[in-house]
DNA sequence: AGCACGCCGACT
DNA sequence: GTCGGCGTGCTC
């Protein structure tokens, strides 16, 4: 990054300079602080500083413009410390925050709390304790104040938070202003370094003992303590000291006596107390040190080498900023990627490879590692922060020229992209909802290769209808693989008439006897199963025979959810949770059952109908632990488990060679679900399980279970159809103006009275429509689930031409129209929510 | 988002 | 009278 300069003119210890910071705050503009003339020489853009805001708070902020214009009508107060060397934050950055927070219509302050992992902030937290000259005597002190005295003894010092919750109250404000008046508490900021480096604890010989002739002495003095003698020789055994001395400066771990040698730490300590051995510490790397394996050079298909060299030709020579590999799965995608990666990184340029969530655990990952050994950095929301931390700054050191990540690594710091890939760019989870900066991490991907001049590839089985439109009009370029790779063929897919079955009564429960007897098939002859039903839990509600009433949550408009496991019912909402009823609360009758299908009942019904399978369930009640997802998936490889039930999870990124059963369940409640894009969801779903079924040498079998064989979207799944799903598909968003005809903005209000949340979203409405028109403006309408957390949701959807429309101006026009309505008194409360491009 | 200030009702 | 609740406005 370049020092700033003025008019060429160097920037001497005398001028003053000021610098314009972006605080980690939901306010819109940036701040002026004054730099200290000492920091003159270091001070540039990207750089952490630490800033005095407001009467108290010290935050962390990053410098976002250097210049020397003095504020107008303020005194600007001073940085109070520059945290880094070089900038943490690049220039390109900076201007990809400030893209988001005018796109995304939020503050650039909430797109640098989301950018940031939280190690790199500091921020301080305004702490009470007592004075220590404090004179009690003869101040007159009520009983809360004694009260907090009491407190402040035990603990030294307290937040503020604490202070209230020991005192039982709310405002806690007063009360400290009195104490502190009376001198006898004090505040104080505690800044606090989130980062903390690995360190680990190390053992070497003193330096007293190195001398052969020592160590022999020494021997001999530890023979009268044998479990001493023992340490010592088994230091000696790994660390031969006397062939070569300077391997005592590395020493051994700690732990390593203990652990691999089951040698007592006591005596250990006694030699740490005698001077014999002495204990250091180093800061070491949280990631693992992988020997750079140079894999046998890619072998591609010729099909493969054809196509990367037509995605290559689209780049370069037809200057395609974004190219879709649109390519079955199993097609071969991930050679054509790597061998993609290999390329932009030998000449010299940076790669981001952005996968979905859920896939990013998996083997595809292990893989990249071993053909990129050190090189590759990973990115993933289940590391800690101060892996998050240690990533960020390898991407700045040039360590990780290479990143996998998820939707939020989109954030590191690259100056030198040269390919971003974003992986199965269909999938919602690219998208944030919550919190804002609600962003999409594939369309900030090609924000991104704007700022960066680099290349875009996406790739998916089943791209979004957007995406796909672009491609077809030439705006993306397109690339399409329509076989899988090696011998490999497609699954079979099949319905099972669920209508006709139960006319018939061959169906049991909620399993056909297509795919029971199947399932049998499959298990006999050793092959494996996946099950596949998008909804977690044992049955979505629970109902009264009687009188049908169902249990709802206290606090949303939801059903609870029965969960066997721990037999109780909860809210996917909210997370509340109760014991099932024993009676019903309306009737008092005790005939209460479970209604509907979730991953635990299809696990518990499987226990009865193929008592010998080993059932394993795959949801996120059973991957809530760091390793369980591996877990589950090794075991699954290792045929230590004969059928999967789970639910999106089963669906991506994992290949697995001896599965040649898939069973999906509810694909009518999918088609069903009340939203524009419910069609094509199902389809990516149900094709990307299908998937899983079928490698090298099995055809895969797919049944799909439906009560209504006749909805023409299931032909076009059995047909692997993807473009007759897409041209049904765009002939419908073209109708109704959905995207990619239109852009959509959603606006969401939520407060606790209806009424009023209500009344807040029908004023901004009619506000929107008198500009914009009644075409453009949908809603309000309470959406599907109207009540979360007791507050009450209403929606309105803003559609905006693509052509001819200035969408700054719209964007600008919305914000203050609603910004307009809630500086009204009446409407304060209400929280308006904007998303922007919803999914 | 915090945090401070100021107005107002419910208590000793 | 005072304490604490809560609404309002500001932060370089």
């Amino acid at each position: 990054m370049e020092k700033v300069e003025f008019n060429s003119e160097v920037i001497s210890e005398l001028t003053t300079l000021f610098v314009d910071v972006i605080l980690p705050v939901p306010i819109p503009q940036l701040f002026t602080y004054r730099v200290p003339q000492e920091m003159n020489e270091q001070m540039q853009v990207g750089m952490r500083v630490i800033v005095q805001f407001g009467s108290r708070k010290v935050l962390t902020a990053i410098v976002a413009k250097l210049h020397q214009k003095p504020p107008q009508n303020y005194q600007a107060k001073y940085v109070l410390e520059l945290l880094d060397d070089s900038p943490t934050v690049t220039v390109g950055q900076i201007q990809l925050f400030q893209w988001m927070a005018d796109y995304y219509m939020c503050n650039i302050g909430e797109v640098l709390n989301i950018a940031l992992p939280s190690g790199l902030k500091i921020s301080s937290l305004s702490k009470i304790q007592l004075r220590p000259d404090a004179v009690l005597e003869g101040k007159q002190l009520n009983e809360k104040e004694l009260r907090l005295l009491d407190a402040l003894q035990d603990d030294a010092s307290l937040t503020y938070d604490e202070a209230a919750e020991v005192l039982g109250v709310d405002n806690v404000y007063h009360l400290i202003k009195v104490l502190i008046a009376k001198e006898i508490v004090l505040v104080y900021e505690e800044v606090r370094e989130k980062y903390a480096p690995k360190i680990v604890k190390k053992i070497r010989l003193s330096r007293d003992y190195l001398m052969k002739t020592d160590l022999e002495k020494l021997s001999k003095k530890l023979e009268k303590t044998p479990k001493q003698l023992d340490i010592l020789l088994a230091y000696l055994r790994h660390v031969p000291v006397l062939r070569d001395w300077t391997l005592n400066e590395t020493g051994i771990e700690k732990d390593f006596f203990h652990k691999n040698e089951n040698l007592s730490i006591s005596s250990l300590n006694t030699l740490l107390k005698n001077g014999i051995l002495e204990e250091f510490e180093i800061v070491v790397s949280r990631f693992a040190e992988y020997a750079h394996i140079d894999f046998p050079k890619m072998q591609l298909s010729p099909k493969q080498r054809e196509t990367g060299e037509k995605v290559m030709d689209l780049f370069f020579n037809q200057q395609k900023e974004v190219v879709l590999l649109h390519g079955v799965t199993g097609s071969g995608k991930t050679e054509i990627y790597i061998d993609l990666i290999q390329k932009v990184l030998a000449g010299g340029s940076q790669v981001l490879f952005l996968l979905p969530e859920i896939a990013l655990t998996t083997q595809i990952v292990a893989r990249l590692q071993k053909i990129f050994g050190t090189q590759m950095g990973v990115y993933h929301s289940k590391f800690s922060d101060n892996e998050r931390v240690e990533v960020w700054r390898g991407v700045l050191s040039g360590r990780f020229s290479f990143v996998v990540g998820v939707r939020s690594a989109i954030f590191l710091p690259f100056d030198n992209l040269g390919l971003i890939i974003v992986d199965e760019e269909h999938e919602p989870s690219y998208k944030q909802y919550e919190p804002a900066p609600r962003y999409h991490a594939r369309d900030m991907a090609m924000v991104m290769a704007r700022i960066q001049n680099c290349k875009v590839l996406l790739g998916s089985a089943t791209p979004s209808t957007e995406t796909f439109y672009h491609a077809k009009m030439g705006k993306f370029g397109l690339v399409q693989l329509k076989e899988r790779f090696g011998d490999a063929e497609l699954p079979e897919i099949v319905l099972a008439d669920l209508k006709t079955e139960r006319k018939e009564k061959t169906i049991k429960g909620h399993f056909s006897a297509a795919l029971l007897d199947e399932i049998k098939i499959k298990l006999d002859s050793q092959e494996q199963v996946i099950l596949f039903q998008n909804r977690r839990g044992y049955s979505p509600y629970m109902s009264c025979r009687q009188c049908n009433t169902i249990p709802h949550c206290p606090n949303c408009a939801v059903s609870l959810t029965y969960h066997l496991s721990n037999h109780e019912l909860r809210c996917h909402y909210c997370g509340h949770i109760e014991p099932p009823p024993k009676k019903c609360v309306a009737c008092g009758s005790t005939k209460i059952e479970t209604v509907g299908l979730g991953t635990e009942k299809i696990e518990d019904d499987l226990k009865v109908y193929f008592p010998n399978a080993n059932v394993q369930r795959m949801d996120l009640d059973t991957t809530r632990t760091k390793n369980s997802y591996q877990q589950i998936i090794s075991d699954f490889e290792n045929h230590n488990i004969d059928i999967l039930v789970g639910t999106q999870m089963v669906s991506k990124g994992l290949d697995f060679d001896n599965v040649s059963l898939v069973g999906i369940f509810d694909a009518d409640r999918m088609l069903n679900f009340p939203d524009f894009r419910a069609t094509e969801r199902a389809f990516q779903i149900m094709l990307q399980v299908s998937g899983r079924a079928g490698r090298k040498h099995i055809k895969g079998k797919v049944i799909i279970q439906t009560a209504n064989i006749e909805q023409e979207i299931l032909g076009k799944i059995i047909r692997n159809d993807y473009e007759a799903m897409y041209l049904s598909e765009i002939e419908d968003r073209a109708y109704f103006f959905y995207p990619p005809f239109t852009r959509l903005i959603r606006l969401t209000a939520k407060h606790l009275e209806r009424a009023l949340s209500l009344e807040t979203i029908q004023v901004i409405t009619d506000k929107l429509v008198a500009k914009l028109g009644k075409a453009r403006v949908l809603g309000p309408q309470a959406p599907l689930v109207h009540k979360i957390r007791n507050k009450y949701l209403y929606n309105v959807l803003i559609k905006i031409e693509r052509e001819n429309v200035d969408l700054k101006a719209t964007k600008a026009f919305i914000q203050s129209q609603i910004e307009e309505v809630l500086s009204e008194k009446k409407y304060k409360q209400v929280q308006v929510v904007v998303d922007v491009d919803p999914v």
